[in-house]
DNA sequence: TTCATTTCTTGTCCTAGTTCAATGCATGCG
DNA sequence: CGCATGCATTGAACTAGGACAAGAAATGAA
């Protein structure tokens, strides 16, 4: 049950048998059924989770009522608004949703901090997570800013290859900043290459 | 010449004098002349630096040859490509570079590696500043998607009064990820209202 | 001071992407 | 099973912003 999680906090620095004892011991397992919103905007985030199974979108909704998908978090991956809403004491203005039945790993702000207490060696781990996701979205965001519709579309799928099989598509235009619509047309053009 | 750094790093983390002594031992002081490019892609980023006094940009360059600027740093903001470079050993695909005479304090990996050793309190405060940043690019993000151009200059304005005194106008057109011709026309007509 | 280089402005034309329908297609649900 | 709601597609009209070009203004080096 924990070796996904082990595997995935171990990427980058290597813990004793008894650190991811202590990690696993603080984790809680949670199912949580599809089209929940685990955080609503204007609410403190006090959670990591880690994707065992499922798939969850994270958005902002913009000045017109329009949604933003600032990400989708699949088997794996780690989501959250610690960015904002933890060490800021900042209510999020970000939504949370799943988008299929869903299996976490949770963390409450506290046992994090209890963790690393426990075992210190963790507070790197989550630094260098917190590094990727970084690169992840400086990433993106050259993508937003530098390419056509259609090539970040053809980048999409190349990198997400299985995302666009499990998400409606107007997740991944809301996801690509460009209207449904418009994916739609490129989705045509594509096809009959 | 400690104080504006020491205050930096102190900010969600408290630490003892002897640890910041620790901290200022390990920094390099360096003075830079503006135009003077620090990183060029495919290089590794082989420091962070801590911009005591002066202006960068760190920028990519697309597929068609056009600067994206990532980020302004300007007095007491961390710069470098940290993200990708560092842990992943992967040569890095942007530019820093100085857009007036510098100082900077500045760390190489190892360094970094040591005052972990020597002062382990620091491995948290770096994950907050990275925190920190991944919310403020996760903000762009959503702006790039979800503003007009008007509002997106506006905001930055907004958001940072004192650089468009400081940096060429096409490099804040860049940063925003429009022409530079484009933001000419959004400021005339912000001029006569 | 002068010349050169870079930066900013303004105008014209153009295109990628939007908006707003209308229609057909899935699907989930009672 | 039938119905309703959401989803994808397509088309037509529109617009925000880009590309190009040419001139004006500012900066800087000698």
């Amino acid at each position: 049950m924990y070796t996904q999680i082990n595997k995935n906090i171990s990427r980058y620095v290597t813990f004793e048998p008894k650190e991811l004892e202590i990690f696993n011991s603080l984790l809680e397992y949670k199912t949580v059924p599809k089209k929940t919103i685990l955080l609503h905007e204007g609410e403190m985030c006090n959670f990591e989770a880690f994707v065992i199974k499922g798939c969850v979108r994270k958005y902002y909704i913009d000045a017109n009522g329009f949604e933003v998908i600032l990400q989708f978090a699949i088997e794996n991956a780690w989501v959250s608004d610690i960015s904002f809403s933890i060490y800021e004491e900042k209510p999020s203005r970000v939504y949370i949703e799943t988008l299929e039945d869903c299996e976490f790993f949770m963390f409450s702000p506290d046992t994090k901090e209890e963790l690393f207490v426990r075992a210190p060696k963790f507070e790197r781990a989550f630094r260098i997570l917190m590094q990727r996701s970084l690169a992840v979205t400086q990433d993106r965001l050259f993508n937003t800013i530098s390419k056509t519709a259609t090539e970040k579309y053809l980048e999409f799928l190349d990198h997400y290859p299985t995302l666009s099989q499990r998400v409606a598509q107007h997740y991944i235009a809301s996801y690509l900043g460009i209207s449904a619509e418009f994916l739609s047309k490129i989705r045509t053009k594509i096809a009959k290459h």
